[in-house]
DNA sequence: CGTTCGATTGAATGTATTCAATGGATGTGG
DNA sequence: CCACATCCATTGAATACATTCAATCGAACG
């Protein structure tokens, strides 16, 4: 909607622009007001307050720098800040490319809390563009979650990821290709709006048609040719990590886009979406 | 492995032979102790105790029964005690069959815990077979998650579900038909064992092809040739109603199925699983 | 005995993959 | 500044995979 602030451009992440805050004493100076949005954003003012000041470590990362990997045992979450950061699953069968992302995840997103309760996860986590995450020590988070509201707030994070989870596999189990890089993009429109991340009818997408072939379950030429067409149908277009939405009404049409899904708060007060 | 139980035959479910006992006093005679297997079967002895009692209703439902509508503000959560059931998607583009199935739950699944956090569920849930379902308020369950373990081990429950559901969407996005399903039959072999409805290398699986096509993401028909070629290189049947597995290693083999996202507990006196 | 439901098969079509090649953009070193 | 390499988008052609339509078949049921 309106201008937004120098760090959300569009042009070039400003990862590099941020000052890495060195670990203070107090806590919560790690995290800053920007920082809750998006799906975090959507917890109490209270919680949030309390999560951040249990922030270990602000971390940044490098575009396909790997976080964890699966099998191995977690005692951290961690939140993204900035970035797009990835899970994936890679399977054993002989394909040539037997690798599948099976979650992205925009600011505000907890990236691995589903490690909490499970102690370790079964896929594996990177990032997708450079990235800027907090850390959260499980330990502290369990201290936090002795208040069953907050606790309660956390596991419904969780379950909207799980809920995504669902639609990514109705997205790749009866999408055509076309419907699908569709449905895809206008996941990322609603989910990028809702953190924040967007200039009218653009926002960053800083990825290669390769990834949203991993996303979509569809090999990269087929993606170059959908892009095409989505293009040509001036529906809309991805160049130079940005994506632009012409008739975001149509690009929902032949998606069949409902974001029921997302779980998206109903009061407009509570986030500043306007037209969904 | 053992023979089993009259009430776990394979020739038909038993369900229309079970009392449904009137609801009593005292609570928790309305479940018994073979009621504690599969996943809830993970859950400790005290804590599964206070859940059995807070039990309002055991409920049987007859096949391709409604449980609940996408949407719709839910109450109860409901344990699955007998029986199949799913939950599934139905999208509004125009293809002929816009449907997918993105959870097939076996008994000792809680259906629609998702909803406990959510208040509403993005999808709709619904009996394959006939079934029998015990039920349970959410402030009652809420009020027994003020043990913080007792959240997190309700909690870990969604979460594997969670990766159940990630699994499915690699295995709608990458695997093909073959692979695809032989994965489908792998993950029910195992589950169906976790909850102890196994006889040997055979397991109910009451699923027309039409069923397994919803869950794969294939055509019927597809499935059929599919199911042929499993069946002529001797790794399994399915008929009647009964799965038999032939060549468990094989079968996992072109699957490239890796058992760990269904978090299998480590020890093996914890369930009645030897060989995986 | 006819009906229905599900499994099965064939044939034609459509959709997506794979292989291979080109081209633009960017970056690097001489 | 040019030669060269790299990365990614793009296109064509051949092939593989899966769907759709249509028909048959067997078992179960009234």
């Amino acid at each position: 909607m309106m201008a937004m602030e120098p760090r959300h451009t569009l042009e070039g992440s400003s990862i590099g622009a941020v000052n890495p805050v060195p670990n203070g004493r107090t806590g919560h100076n790690l995290l800053t007001k920007d920082d809750h949005v998006g799906m975090v954003g959507q917890l109490p003012d209270d919680l949030w307050r309390q999560v951040s000041e249990v922030c270990s470590e602000v971390r940044m990362l490098g575009p396909r720098e790997e976080l964890s990997k699966a099998g191995e045992p977690i005692t951290h979450s961690a939140l993204l800040l900035d970035g797009l950061m990835a899970r994936y699953l890679s399977g054993t069968t002989g394909l040539s490319d037997n690798l599948l992302t099976v979650a992205l995840h925009v600011p505000g997103d907890f990236v691995d809390l589903h490690g909490l309760p499970l102690g370790r996860l079964d896929h594996d986590v990177r990032t997708v563009t450079a990235a800027r995450i907090a850390l959260f020590p499980h330990e502290a988070l369990e201290a936090i979650m002795v208040n069953t509201e907050y606790a309660r707030a956390l596991w419904r994070l969780t379950m909207v990821d799980a809920a995504i989870h669902r639609h990514w596999t109705y997205r790749c189990g009866r999408l055509r290709a076309l419907a699908s890089v569709a449905d895809f993009l206008c996941e990322m429109d609603l989910r990028m709006r809702m953190c924040d991340r967007h200039e009218g009818d653009r926002f960053p997408l800083k990825l290669m048609q390769s990834d949203i072939a991993e996303v979509s379950g569809l090999s990269t030429v087929h993606v170059n040719r959908v892009m095409k067409e989505l293009r040509d149908a001036g529906l809309c277009t991805v160049k130079d990590g940005v994506a632009h939405i012409h008739d975001r009404d149509k690009l929902r049409q032949i998606a069949g886009f409902d974001p029921g899904y997302l779980y998206l708060p109903a009061s407009p007060s509570a986030n500043p979406l306007n037209g969904l």
